[in-house]
DNA sequence: TATAACATACCGACCGGTTGGTTTAGTAAT
DNA sequence: ATTACTAAACCAACCGGTCGGTATGTTATA
């Protein structure tokens, strides 16, 4: 190797992602984007095949760093309760933590901004994230049914449906921020789904 | 007045929706527009002046419809039961009566589409969104406020959030079914919603 | 009732500028 | 010698928007 590309490379994926969150895929041109990134159109070119290829690169890396951090939440939730539902109560509290820190309006998530442009992106690039939505139902829905083993909800409810609750709570909730500019409101619906959670797990009334 | 246009110009506001909703307004060019449209550019340009018209024509026909279809649900409701628990779960019902229709996925929601491209729009059009957001919060969270006059809730909440929680539901659940491809998955959203308004404003077990 | 006058609907060639992408020639660090 | 860039010129396709002209009506008047 010669010398080292990483930071120029990074520079343009951080610097994407968040133009794309503001205007947009198909309005985010490689010649603004290079300009604001400090670099040049020659260099995004050396890094990147296509336009379509940093669309890859991005979504790519937004998974990657999304399904980490539900494992690293995942993994102190496991560590300071045995219990499966506490469990489950403590990730969405970690979360809800996380957003309560916000001062401005969430920024929102690339899935939805690449959602909401479909059409303009292959189908290796969509499976990424269908595939990631699909991991969060596996995984939390698994935490679900757990804690509905220890604790019969009250309600007949599909474990799975519930964890896309908090997948679907998370990304209407950034949609809702960004035009109210309120940024305690997705910490505020995280902790209504919270609510939901404690109240469907909760023994129910003797007399029913 | 010569011949009738409203013909074209609403076929032009039709088809420019649907493809604002799949590929973003930025990506839905003006030719291709009006080739799919089945007109021309110039005829484009006699019916509005330019394609910032277009955006702002379009939401605000969107939002003049979304709450019409609130406004019928709500009188449904309201002719269907007098109690104001009633009433909101039966206005979350109509809502998912309607979703449990589908067949393919929701084509999605168009104020989601625009903000997650907001910084192509004035605020003239943006506030349209605000708006009619802000009207959901008022008119759904006054009924929350009645029913919890009735029926204490069982958590402390405050009503405006619960209201948001529909909208963002909504919104939510139309992003995970463009690309989960389950046209059945933003009807279960809504009865977990409903669930939850169902099981929060029950009477309390009388040991706490 | 014919027709002149006018308003609106619509057409498609054309304009300057931008798009994603390529090429070429050179510099600098390892 | 290999890799990481910079800078600039260049391309064909496409962008939003303009413009002159035509087609299709309605309305006023003689």
């Amino acid at each position: 190797m010669a010398r080292d590309g990483t930071a120029t490379r990074n520079k343009i994926l951080d610097t994407a992602e968040a133009m794309i969150l503001d205007q947009g895929f198909s309005a985010t041109s490689i010649d603004r984007l290079v300009e604001r990134a400090g670099t040049t159109k020659g260099s995004f070119f050396h890094h990147f095949d296509s336009k379509a290829v940093l669309a890859y690169t991005l979504v790519e890396r937004y998974a990657r760093s999304d399904l980490d951090l539900f494992a690293a939440n995942r993994a102190r939730a496991e560590q300071l309760s045995r219990d499966p539902l506490q469990r489950v109560l403590l990730v969405i509290g970690l979360y809800k933590e996380m957003m309560e820190g916000l001062t401005e309006p969430y920024p929102g998530c690339l899935f939805a901004s690449y959602l909401y442009e479909a059409n303009l992106f292959d189908d290796h690039t969509l499976s990424v994230i269908d595939d990631t939505y699909r991991e969060w139902r596996t995984i939390l829905g698994g935490m679900l049914e757990q804690a509905a083993e220890v604790y019969p909800p009250r309600a007949d409810i599909d474990c799975a449906h519930l964890a896309d609750m908090f997948t679907g709570s998370l990304e209407g909730a950034f949609i809702m921020s960004k035009t109210l500019k309120e940024p305690q409101l997705v910490a505020n619906q995280l902790g209504l789904y919270r609510d939901f959670i404690e109240l469907l797990f909760q023994p129910s009334p003797a007399a029913n």
